[in-house]
DNA sequence: TCTGGGGTCCTATTTCCT
DNA sequence: TCTGAGGAAATAGGACCC
């Protein structure tokens, strides 16, 4: 494979092109089993045993289990069922988001501290821009450390010339891991690798592409693009071809408006009564619209998801003609979209969304409040 | 093994408008 | 008035991520 622009990372482009521009530098920080450590701070008797955090429910997942748990085959997104079957002598802690988001606001006020463009991309990881700065590395060595001793908890950091490559290498040696890549590394690393190590390829398109005779990134990498545009769409395909070359020159934004909230419930019995669905569908209602009223963001598309005992999901959308943020109209809208569809068979998640979501009266409106 | 909750984005199809 | 091409927006489904 021979990258198109080979620019090495020593490269202070010199005075010779005008229009040289500087060698992109990303960072991905990640916090390492971030809700649990958060719970092995509170509770250090826990320290150095399998922890699952989880809640404790016939349909329950596994949200984070610490690296003892894992050994024993615990993963993340597992049903508890099967995590407790392989792990009989963990110990169950069951998830306090409020402690993670202000474990995450200590980081992350560390990092922004540190670093002046941040893309925090969940509570526990985070995109930094590094291009320009004069040495990453000692930085992001400085940035861990502060972060240790000011919170006591471990992250693991990647630094590449993309975002694709940083969280590749943060992810290459978790826990604690500090791995510095460049993409002729990155593919000296993981060409024969399963096209699924890369962020972006999930269980679905790894399917499609064994089933081609693709099982590694190198082999993804010989099919040619107009190929996989066939095989996967005219966006999905290119963008594979891209990929699987370590080539990704996403920005690190800092600030991205939400496009859509939404409330969603799995129920422990699946519902099957009209007016049980219908009394669950209005307490999430309200519950979206009282959310987005406190941000003072309103929306325009109104939809439901309805998930079937057979695990089929349904969703409804309607769109109005103005948006709204009114907790009573949203649930009348909902309703009468589960009405018009109207459930064939036992109903186990249901959920309410609000998309083509905006601020009321631009930014600021929240200010405007009459002083007396 | 039997699948949470909260998001983003992509694709295909339909519908409406010009 | 009928017909059709082509774009934008809406809709539904689904992949993927943390």
């Amino acid at each position: 494979m021979a990258p198109a622009r080979q620019r090495q990372d020593d490269g202070r482009a010199t005075d010779a092109a005008p229009a040289a521009d500087p060698v992109r530098c990303v960072g991905h920080l990640d916090c390492d089993a971030f809700f649990a450590a958060v719970e092995l701070l509170r509770r250090p008797e826990l320290r150095g045993r399998a922890v699952i955090v989880a809640h404790d429910g016939p349909r329950s997942v596994v949200t984070t289990a610490t690296y003892e748990a894992r050994r024993h085959g615990v993963g993340s997104a597992m049903p508890l069922s099967v995590a407790r079957r392989r792990c009989p002598e963990a110990i169950l802690v069951p998830p306090d988001l409020d402690a993670y988001r202000e474990a995450s606001q200590a980081v992350m006020s560390i990092v922004r501290d540190e670093i002046d463009v941040v893309q925090q991309m969940s509570l526990d990881e985070a995109y930094l821009e590094l291009t320009g700065m004069l040495a990453p590395r000692a930085a992001l060595r400085r940035l861990v450390a502060r972060i240790k001793r000011e919170t006591a908890l471990d992250v693991s950091v990647g630094i590449g010339p993309s975002k694709l490559v940083a969280k590749l290498a943060s992810d290459a040696e978790k826990p604690r891991g500090f791995v510095v890549l460049d993409r002729r590394a990155a593919w000296r690393r993981w060409a024969d690798e399963p096209p699924g190590l890369l962020p972006g390829i999930g269980p679905r398109t790894a399917t499609g592409l064994e089933e081609r005779g693709i099982r590694t990134i190198r082999q993804l990498a010989g099919v040619d693009v107009a190929q996989l545009a066939e095989w996967f769409g005219p966006r999905t395909g290119p963008w594979l071809h891209r990929r699987c070359r370590f080539d990704d020159d996403d920005p690190v934004e800092p600030v991205r408006e939400p496009v859509s909230e939404s409330r969603e419930t799995t129920f422990s019995i699946d519902l099957d009564d009209p007016d049980d669905l219908e009394r669950e569908l209005r307490r999430l209602s309200l519950k979206l619209a009282e959310a987005l009223d406190a941000q003072g963001r309103r929306g325009r598309t109104v939809g439901i998801k309805v998930r079937l005992a057979d695990f089929t999901t349904v969703t409804r959308s309607r769109t109005l003609p103005r948006s709204i943020d009114d907790g009573e109209l949203v649930a009348e809208l909902a309703v009468g979209l589960l009405r018009e569809y109207g459930p064939p068979a036992p109903v186990r998640l249901l959920g309410v969304r609000l998309a083509g979501l905006e601020l009321v009266d631009g930014p600021g409106a929240q200010l405007a409040l009459p002083l007396g």
